[in-house]
DNA sequence: TTGACTCAGTTCTAATTTGGAACCTATTGT
DNA sequence: ACAATAGGTTCCAAATTAGAACTGAGTCAA
């Protein structure tokens, strides 16, 4: 199976990753939601290849992850600004970070910290059941088939357990 | 600057994409977290090639994310199963399931459901702050550097507001 | 005891993707 | 006129990937 199929398959981890999955992506994005929104920003922050990036952000814009919108005219430029689509990527982004800080950190601890403005702690915002408010974990979760999936692959069945 | 070193950087979110950013290693544990635990069952689902899939299992073990446990004797064979850094990745996976059901869901609505064991409803789990609870999303929050970065990059600062 | 089969890989080659440097275009500032 | 700034594009060598074929240890059935 070649990379380029993923998002056709009947799973929403493959499709989104057929969108942020590719090498830089989520970095990009990390970028994005420390406010970056330049060309050259990302360039220096990142490091990679003025071609990669370009390729990304493009590829972004043509999902609607990002905004290409102009900033100046004469010359004419653009930056690339967070859509809702965007934003809503930040749990992903967050719990990268948060695995980042408990399994790779130095001994400096984590590099960043946040801050919930709601409650002014800080905090690293965690899982939890928006019906009942508990936090969840792996082993707390059952799956079953959606209505998608019993009609393409009706023989699946996912394990009960998670041991 | 090459991927092999992003790993490096006094980033959460690239030292976590140095384990697991890697073409179909998100896949793996994706399936890792269906129950799925051997290598003819992850390749028979995934459809990469087993010369892939045999390395990355194996970077997977070396990072301690995957367990590579004999279930037979004679012939002697393994199984892999996520280990409790492993099984920490799971916020990853839902927030990636839950943005692929959000914004790349066929009209037949999300492929897989997910049941609460302890509340018993159907959810998809969200970001939440572990201290007072509320839902948060990115504009809730506010960046600041940590110790470690105060200490490596002393003139970094994070943009105030996402606009 | 031979031959088919299972499982978990490894090896090989061609095709694709990536990284890095150099170049391009438009405009402003000196 | 000339350098600087911003946001790219072009080119090529190097690294990574996909897919098919092969290996090796052991089981099973005739």
């Amino acid at each position: 199976m070649r990379w380029r199929d993923i998002g056709d398959l009947p799973c929403s981890v493959a499709r989104a990753l057929s969108v942020v999955g590719d090498r830089w992506t989520l970095l990009v994005l990390r970028d994005a939601f420390l406010g970056v929104r330049r060309f050259g920003d990302f360039h220096a922050d990142l490091g990679t290849s003025r071609h990669r990036l370009a390729d990304r952000l493009h590829k972004l814009v043509e999902h609607g992850v990002l905004a290409r919108v102009p900033y100046a005219e004469r010359p004419r430029r653009f930056e690339y600004r967070l859509t809702e689509k965007g934003r809503d990527l930040y749990p992903v982004v967050v719990s990268l970070t948060r695995w980042g800080d408990r399994w790779m950190a130095g001994r400096d601890g984590p590099p960043i910290e946040l801050v919930h403005r709601g409650c002014g702690r800080r905090i690293m915002p965690t899982l939890a059941c928006p019906e009942c408010g508990e936090g969840v974990g792996a082993r707390d979760m059952q799956v079953r088939p959606g209505r998608a999936l019993r009609k393409k692959a009706p023989a699946w069945r996912p394990t009960e357990e998670l041991r």
